[in-house]
DNA sequence: GGGGCCATGTAACCCGTTACATGATTGA
DNA sequence: TCAATCATGTAACGGGTTACATGGCCCC
């Protein structure tokens, strides 16, 4: 699925520039699973207003620079839907902190810490971010996915806490001979 | 981290081929996080050979093909431990599931159920795998990803078990409309 | 004054995927 | 007989990231 796709998507949302867009996949409904960047947004807005699956509304802003707002045309709509008949390609996960922890033992107990510290907070932040949103009348798709990133949130923030000593001890030890023998 | 660094954290764990490599990010320790396919495997072997991070053994075995085992020198061990120094990039998850999950109501709902089991069928087994290892004298870096991935795969095994009605019941009933329509 | 946010876009580059090419052996 | 596993590699193509380019406003 690439970035055109995902745009008309978050245009089914509702209107969007691509700056709005854009921040949707960093704070929004989608910053949990997707991410894409103005490179290619911008581009993929583009080609999809040449092809007539977008329609665009230009607003100047006094005090703000001018904004070009999408809306999805209804081919736009149905080129989404039609993309959504065919299966789903593998989920594709890329974490160089999962790698790092992998290979604790090769890294100094202080930048350990460091990653390990910076990562966790990231899940409890996410976690505690999505537990304060409300359950309100969304669609069940969107309550899903919501409550699917607030398990994997907390769960793995907690597995964290609770697993941080094992892996800190020893390198806490470590540390501390290393720094006696400085 | 590209494929490169990739592969020689792999090395690390001992020598191997290509193929081999290939096998660890589809089904072994790195299966959870992390992937990469021949294409980018073999090229990144011959450059990290050209450049000296690795040597390599040809052995010829009876009734298959030759094989290239490669391993780790130690200018490629310590490169590899330099990389790590640098801090780690942010986590990219991309994840079409989500996607369609999300977008539930666009779905029809024998697709939305097909997506959904698949799905899940894919965390239980993910799960059962992982709990399936004994959790033997593996360093702590390795011991802690595994559990990462155990709680990872389990959690989200568990919310899709709980919440599949929430989910399926609404699409059935839709489905169940839609069938007496036909 | 400086940093951050709003806001849009372009272009080069790189990395990796996909598909192709080859071929023997083993088990269903 | 057909599919899968073992095993290595190449080439084209595509997609997205990074970096660049621009500029006003607001808050500290």
């Amino acid at each position: 699925m690439d970035v055109k796709t995902l745009c008309l998507g978050v245009l089914t949302l509702g209107d969007a520039s691509g700056y709005e867009i854009r921040k949707k996949f960093e704070e929004g409904p989608f910053a949990a699973f997707y991410d894409a960047s103005y490179g290619s947004i911008y581009p993929a807005l583009a080609k999809l207003l040449a092809d007539g699956y977008v329609s665009v509304t230009e607003y100047t802003q006094s005090g703000k620079p001018a904004k070009k707002v999408y809306q999805l045309t209804e081919v736009g709509r149905a080129a989404f839907i039609a993309e959504l008949r065919t299966p789903p390609a593998p989920d594709r996960i890329r974490s160089e902190h999962m790698v790092y922890l992998f290979f604790a033992d090769y890294l100094e107990p202080r930048q350990l810490t460091a990653v390990f510290d910076a990562y966790h907070a990231h899940f409890e932040s996410m976690a505690t971010f999505l537990e304060g949103l409300g359950c309100d009348d969304l669609p069940l798709g969107r309550q899903f996915v919501r409550g699917f990133g607030r398990t994997f949130y907390r769960s793995l923030a907690d597995y964290m806490d609770a697993h941080r000593d094992d892996l800190m001890g020893a390198a806490a030890k470590r540390g501390a001979e290393t720094e006696a023998a400085e």
